[in-house]
DNA sequence: ATTAGTGTACTATTGAAATAGTACACTAAT
DNA sequence: ATTAGTGTACTATTTCAATAGTACACTAAT
């Protein structure tokens, strides 16, 4: 399904490691949900298998997926991680791009502005 | 002045190109403004002379400084270059913004209404 | 016990970024 | 002509992400 298609300025497996975390966030996967195996991931993404066992074990250091070892990589049941996930993302997301905005001088009211703007705008278009 | 922390995930010579076209955007620097020399700015951020070779070659190519073989490298006079640079960023900011606040589901009002609450919220800044 | 599917742990190689060091070419000032 | 300061062009080495391939350990089903 997703050759995908990879940004050179970020390590792979964080990418695919990001990716996995936002289905989880957007509800496409589920809690205890199977995730596909290391060597079945690994074709899917179009990457050798030890990028994807570094993506599952990143994942697994976060709490995200728990491995059980001879049955796969499933996604946590842990009842807040989705609510916790998402909100520190946002969080992320929000404080990154105020940052880059002020980098190049702009004020609070025209990075305001901007986002009305760009929303409005119709600039749309995403995964 | 600036030892300079680089993040892992870009490669330096070209964060060191980005800040200094934020300087640029922002006013801090002005065309025509000599840059230290190769070697000079090597040891301000405190990286290897070949570093900063690609930097100034990287902002050399997006026309933002000229070199003069003998002279030194010097922020393009290009009337135009810096409301074109900061336009570009900017739109390049926001649509990174979007797309990421997309991605793990957000709605166009949430977003907007994030954006309000973060600049509301006081973390640093003003106005 | 055997098999298939799984996670895990190795070793080795490739490619890009960064480092280290040297050498050359041009410019301006003397 | 000489010197100092500059950009530029090399070669070599190191580090890390990614690749490639192999082997081992655990689980469930048969």
């Amino acid at each position: 399904m997703m050759s995908a298609q990879f940004k050179t300025s970020k390590p792979i497996y964080s990418q695919i490691a990001d990716k996995i975390v936002q289905q989880f966030v957007r509800g496409e996967l589920i809690p205890g949900e199977k995730l596909p195996s290391v060597r079945e991931m690994a074709i899917q993404a179009g990457v050798n298998p030890n990028t994807i066992q570094r993506t599952y074990g990143e994942l697994e250091r976060l709490g995200v997926v728990e491995t059980k070892r001879g049955q796969g990589t499933f996604m946590t049941e842990e009842i807040d991680m989705k609510r916790k996930l998402r909100s520190d993302i946002q969080r992320e997301i929000i404080a990154l791009f105020i940052e880059n905005m002020r980098s190049i001088g702009l004020e609070d009211r025209e990075i305001h502005e901007s986002v009305q703007s760009f929303l409005n705008g119709g600039e749309s278009g995403h995964d």
